[in-house]
DNA sequence: GTGCCATTAATGTCAGACAAATATATAAGC
DNA sequence: GCTTATATATTTGTCTGACATTAATGGCAC
């Protein structure tokens, strides 16, 4: 675990790649406990200010968690899936808010990400998904939910449909791609009308994982893919109006 | 922007807070400064190590750069594809790596998703991204190569295949299903039959996506992620063979 | 105008101190 | 002997003040 003395990039970002690299290794493993500060500044021959810019990045990470008190100290964290899954729904969120990600872009990758694990899904389903599927079909045909409550009703519905594919990886990988497009659908998913069609759909979708009816529901994924993109030009298009007027 | 005063959580932990929802929320726009450190300390009330470990914590997850000198500080980064890909890669892979991720589960993940793209592929393929694969293809083909070279051609095999689909959105979401796969692959390919077999489906892929031929494509994708299952599941039963003699 | 230099404002690093938390050993009381 | 309270040691969290380094800026000599 060393530091190169010739670079002139800043001493906290280096020992902290120092000590990512050792985690990545295997050489730090899950639990481990790493040297106090103290050491770690004899180590590098650093102060302690800067030992602890380097941990605080990795901690930013979720790479290592850190306990006060004696035998305390520095831990290589393991990194949960929960975790990261919130880690990655925020950065993907800001890439795409940050680089002005138009909604077709965001809808087609979106769409063909779940797609893909509906045939997983139809197989898969437990009575658990199929529930928490149906709860959340009645949450949003309840009168007077607010745009925003329909919304997350709509992310945990596919969420639900997501995890249902039985396959963590997926889980994790879709949470980027379906909850970093929500602020985008929550411009567009405000009328009466669209919220039936879309409950609509959604009961199409959940009766075709019920009965193990893959085609179906890649069926109605598709037309809700269309449909989505179909209100976002609308509201496109009404904008672009009310601009001219 | 304000911290609780009662929370018992690290200062420096609210206060990165406290920047990240400004950052996300838009209130603090790309390349906009933020207060300088000094600064910071008095709006908080709080020493000056206390804020650079705050924004130290920003730092590590690319949300803020800083700037020495003059007419220098903190400024809010615009998260680049590229940057997010990285982080996204390495967090992917820690994750499989600490959750002892089955190979199986990787695997099916990650055909999933890239059978996904595989029609966009199909449909706006440049001759750039048809160019990449042929080259690859190529480097696969030498006699002598590496099993890390190997590995790695084919992640960029597939990585051109992803980015054929001309959808950002997707290429980033993929990259961490992809790359994140690959040290796992790296165990399993290493004869050269196998190797045989995989170029060979590479080049239908190839072809595949040539011709706009979306059903080949997906079904040799279909084989390719059959056969690599297969070849993990014939590297387990020689490792438990070895094991009992 | 051009080039050099002092000024200045910002981050990066260092040193030393105290506060707060917490596990462990020690002592007291029953 | 067992429990409880206390002291102790260790480690992270925070504060203070100083100096080093970097880089933009303005002024001065030429």
């Amino acid at each position: 675990m060393k530091i190169d003395p010739t670079s002139k990039a800043d001493l906290s970002i280096q020992i902290a790649k120092a000590i990512r690299e050792e985690i990545m290794a295997g050489t730090l493993r899950i639990d481990d406990r790493l040297p106090s500060e103290t050491e770690l500044c004899d180590h590098f021959e650093v102060s302690r200010s800067t030992v602890r810019e380097a941990l605080k990045r990795l901690a930013a990470q979720n790479l290592i968690r850190t306990q006060r008190g004696a035998s305390g100290g520095a831990f290589v964290n393991r990194l949960s899936y929960d975790q990261a899954r919130g880690h990655h729904v925020t950065t993907s969120t800001l890439l795409m808010s940050m680089n002005e990600v138009d909604f077709k872009t965001a809808c087609e990758a979106r769409y063909a990400l779940e797609r893909a694990c509906a045939p997983l899904a139809v197989e898969r389903r437990t009575a658990d998904h199929l529930a928490t599927m149906r709860v959340e079909i009645f949450r949003q045909g309840q009168p007077g939910l607010s745009d925003e409550s329909f919304c997350d009703s709509d992310v945990a519905f596919h969420r639900a449909l997501v995890d249902s594919a039985g396959n963590h990886v997926l889980s994790y990988q879709l949470a980027g791609a379906v909850e970093a497009t929500q602020p985008l659908m929550n411009m567009i998913t405000f009328s009466a009308r669209s919220r039936e069609r879309i409950i609509e759909l959604h009961m199409a979708i959940a009766d075709g994982v019920e009965n193990h009816d893959a085609e179906l529901v890649d069926e109605k994924l598709a037309e809700l893919s269309a449909y989505t993109l179909q209100l976002s030009e609308n509201v496109a298009k009404e904008r672009s109006k009310r601009k001219q007027s």
